[in-house]
DNA sequence: TTTCCCTGCTTACCT
DNA sequence: ACAGGTAAGCAGGGAAAT
């Protein structure tokens, strides 16, 4: 039947083996599903399949799947999906779990509380809680045929656009599908395929960021410039074959500050695919429009326009990567240079019209929404740059941090936004994340600090008396190399020494969970791997001076409030000199 | 001997 | 393993304070 999850009740390897190659002939999938199964699942199948001399028929041609391309598993006359992939691409969900990702696409799930990878062995061991591991894994397995049906239009429309096969381009980075796009066009322009070059790495200058005015503002506006890094490279044919090398000084046009200076006509390569790009968007978007949302081709425009923007928008940082084939400094370089002068033409105006600049970053500005004079705005813009921006939000009330990349706003419609902040780094705990959150929400609502000062302290005063659970306290973060190779410590690559002492393997790209514990020494000689603790050896003093206090401070220190103003009651000097040491 | 301050390593975020 | 710009915590070491 369809959707139907099969358990076999095989208890060898090559039984098992044999039965799931015999589902698979049967069924006869052109997709075949898998969450991290490039990396865990196939390769484990090959390895027992070959231990134990059982073929493992899994393709069309009834062969086993083979290596290829981008770390990712071929199985023959078959797409082999690994959806870890397409959850890289999903840059909100901070960790990337079945679970997690299902949640962020609105998947629901019937149960609530998935069982840990390191609880499996004991949950197998045990009779009476094997059944519930069972249950666990289908689950998954229904969690991940929905995460596909998500994925599927978007796997398709990428491998559509960028000629790569839908199982490899899910895999592919960035810069191949990319480079894949191009070397398609260039074939279509009859022109020849340059080869890859080893290059050295030359970093250049990039975009502006400005000075935030730090404090609560009501009734702001955000603007962006539609794509302007491919809309500048259009309008100036910023490109490797239009950059001039020689003498030539007629019909050229020469960028600002960096002083690169490319040919006006004829076009370049890139002004031809990226102006094929962005037409190639407002027609998907305008079939868009015509379109119900019922009607079975919507989502398939819908995944068309974002594979085509996310391919657009990706040209730019290609054109500066050394591993490109239409590789060029200058073209990258160019392009940032006449990002910041748009970026400073823009606040000039919006100055000269009575309009308060707030802050921007690279191709967005926020100023006050008065509606007649951001529509004035807009159409400068329009006259004087031959630029689109456009209104992207409306705020009614926002609170800069000293820092940049750091703000959230209260947008009309009553969500907040939130930039930057502890609250969307996925390496504090959901403690300190739900506590910031919390208290943004007060004082965007509230305009004062009073509610969200009180809750703090509240908190504070008795973490340990709230009970909640371990989860809140675990910290998540990622090994970004093996073990062996940290110059430094850190507890995260400590609770990952210790779990590989257990016998876990513990690589690069692993998210590692770790609690601070009340062991005595210093942070990283606390640090215990999450499925180790229990919340008795919960470190709360951390906790709360740690991250409780420097997220709310984050945000209250905007309000004239400081740390020891939310640890402290007034005249409590006892609780000033119990704070625990920090760094 | 303890505290303070600076620097480098490290991770994650923003556009 | 698409780009550069930015914040921030912790470790470690030496200088300054006790």
């Amino acid at each position: 039947a369809e959707n139907e999850v099969l358990q076999t009740k095989a208890d060898s390897d090559d039984e098992t083996i044999r039965e799931f190659g015999g589902h698979v002939s049967k069924t006869n999938p052109d997709f075949v599903l898998t969450f991290d199964g490039n990396s865990v699942h196939w390769p484990y199948l090959v390895k027992r399949a070959d231990k134990t001399k059982t073929p493992l028929r899994v393709g069309r041609d009834g062969g086993p799947p083979h290596q290829s391309l981008y770390g990712h598993y071929s199985l023959i006359g078959r797409a082999n999906v690994d959806l870890l992939n397409f959850a890289d691409d999903l840059y909100a969900v901070k960790n990337k779990t079945i679970e997690d990702v299902a949640k962020y696409l609105g998947i629901e799930l019937s149960s609530q509380n998935p069982i840990d990878e390191t609880a499996y062995f004991e949950h197998w061991s045990n009779l009476n809680q094997r059944k519930n591991l069972v249950k666990h894994v289908e689950e998954q397995t229904k969690a991940i045929l929905k995460i596909g049906q998500e994925a599927i239009d978007y796997v398709i429309q990428m491998s559509a656009l960028s000629g790569l096969p839908p199982d490899q381009v899910i895999a592919a980075a960035v810069g191949f599908r990319v480079d894949n796009y191009l070397m398609m066009e260039t074939h279509n322009l009859g022109q020849l395929i340059p080869s890859r070059m080893e290059q050295p790495i030359i970093p250049y200058k990039g975009a502006i960021v400005l000075e935030p005015k730090i404090g609560l503002h009501d009734n702001v506006a955000s603007l962006d410039f539609s794509s302007m890094y491919p809309s500048l490279m259009i309008k100036y044919n910023i490109s490797p074959d239009t950059l001039i090398t020689g003498r030539e000084t007629d019909d050229i046009f020469e960028v600002p500050e960096v002083r690169h200076r490319f040919r006006n006509h004829p076009s370049g390569f890139y002004r031809i695919v990226l102006t094929k790009l962005i037409e190639a968007r407002k027609t998907t978007k305008a079939e868009l429009k015509r379109t119900a949302p019922s009607d079975p081709r919507y989502t398939l425009l819908k995944a068309r326009e974002k594979a085509i923007k996310v391919m657009t928008n990706a040209v730019y940082g290609y054109a500066g990567w050394a591993g490109a084939r239409w590789y060029s400094k200058e073209v990258a370089e160019s392009a940032a240079a006449l990002g910041r002068e748009t970026i400073n033409r823009a606040i000039s105006i919006a100055k000269s019209l009575g309009l308060t600049v707030f802050y921007g970053d690279t191709d967005s500005l926020f100023v006050n929404h008065d509606e007649k004079l951001v529509q004035k705005f807009q159409g400068e813009i329009d006259r004087q740059l031959g630029l689109e921006i456009n209104l992207t939000e409306v705020y009614k009330r926002i609170l800069f941090t000293e820092a940049k990349k750091k703000y959230a706003g209260l947008k009309t419609d009553g969500q907040i936004d939130v930039v930057g902040l502890e609250a969307v780094r996925g390496d504090w705990s959901n403690l300190a994340r739900d506590v910031q959150n919390t208290v943004l929400r007060m004082v965007l609502e509230d305009a004062k600090p009073d509610r969200a000062a009180t809750y703090v302290k509240g908190l504070a005063a008795d973490l340990r008396s709230r009970m909640l659970p371990l989860s809140a306290y675990v910290i998540w973060k990622t090994l970004t190399k093996p073990v062996a190779a940290y110059e430094v410590n850190a507890p995260h690559v400590e609770a990952a020494k210790k779990m590989a002492k257990e016998g876990w393997s513990v690589t690069a790209g692993d998210k590692v969970g770790f609690v601070i514990t009340k062991k005595t020494g210093k942070l990283y000689q606390k640090a215990e791997p999450h499925y180790k603790v229990s919340t008795d050896d919960i470190d709360y003093d951390y906790y709360v001076n740690n991250q409780i206090i420097p997220a709310a401070a984050r945000i209250l220190e905007v309000l004239g409030l400081t740390e020891n103003q939310l640890i402290a009651e007034p005249g409590s000097q006892a609780r000033l000199s119990g704070r625990s040491e920090r760094g």
